[in-house]
DNA sequence: GAGTAATACTTGCGCGCGCAAGTATTAGCC
DNA sequence: GGCTAATACTTGCGCGCGCAAGTATTACTC
């Protein structure tokens, strides 16, 4: 009885779905394992990736769809355990990188090992390597604009 | 030079990066146009094809992916503007109603056309009826499992 | 080269929302 | 029928984070 008004539309609302079931999934995962957030886990990542393993604040704040604000904010512990640290730039005084130290880069790789555990283990059920690929390739054509697309 | 070390892993990055540049995107428009925050026009929604326009708010809060004190929190003003009323059960003490009235099941559909047409725009471009329609049973697989899936 | 605009970053304020605890009501068990 | 447990909901507290404004620096224009 119902009309599908709007495949596009019906997209959008599982997208949503899926991604707010899931974040709460891997979040809980993650803060249990490492003590680490998502977004935390997000940021080393783009940095771990990143040439030189440093990036701009707002690059930072770009790849992870944040503010700079909350950039700012969410470095500002993760500098004092040491996961990262701050670099300035000689040409530019506006500018101060962040970089991913030792302890940081060890966390990133961690984390996303625990990250691909779980999703592997809500995957692994009836899903073929085609079907993964594939959904993989539709969701990156979503995003294709835009910079730092983090990979596994 | 990078490995790809999990498939898996590469959906629920890109799931997570698409889902977020998208909620930005559109929590934009939608605010813009109706004054209503995303997940305010999720919830009419999911009253509006609810059988009765009516939900416990525990079920609700199952539905949006968050928790019973958040249900509450969101419900407070939009009962205050007459989106939503307050309606208990006579079987059971312990559950009260939210039930949709006239204003919100409007605002919801209004809301619903001016997503989709979001999502449209969005889609517009190289996407065929097929990748739409594939993507979405792909990402309908992932919370196959959860109840009160929405349709467009 | 002075003046305006743009860019990078930080800080004050407020809001959304999760967690834990509290209350009320119902269900299960002997 | 009473006792414990489970369920539905609300409230206090705190945190993450966006927005707007503020500061510092660089770029652009004449």
């Amino acid at each position: 009885m119902r009309r599908m008004n709007s495949p596009s539309l019906n997209v959008v609302l599982r997208l949503i779905r899926a991604q707010s079931h899931l974040q709460n999934r891997f979040a809980a995962a993650l803060g249990g394992v490492h003590g680490l957030s998502l977004n935390e886990l997000m940021l080393l990542m783009h940095l771990d990736q990143a040439a030189g393993g440093r990036l701009r604040r707002v690059d930072l704040a770009e790849r992870l769809e944040m503010s700079q604000s909350g950039v700012t904010r969410m470095l500002a512990p993760m500098e004092k355990v040491g996961w990262v640290a701050r670099a300035e730039d000689v040409r530019d005084g506006r500018v101060s990188y962040v970089e991913l130290r030792k302890a940081g880069r060890r966390l990133a790789r961690e984390g996303a090992n625990t990250l691909a555990a779980q999703a592997e283990s809500l995957l692994a059920g009836e899903w073929t390597a085609q079907d993964l690929d594939l959904l993989a390739r539709l969701l990156g054509r979503l995003t294709a604009t835009l910079p730092g697309q983090l990979t596994a």
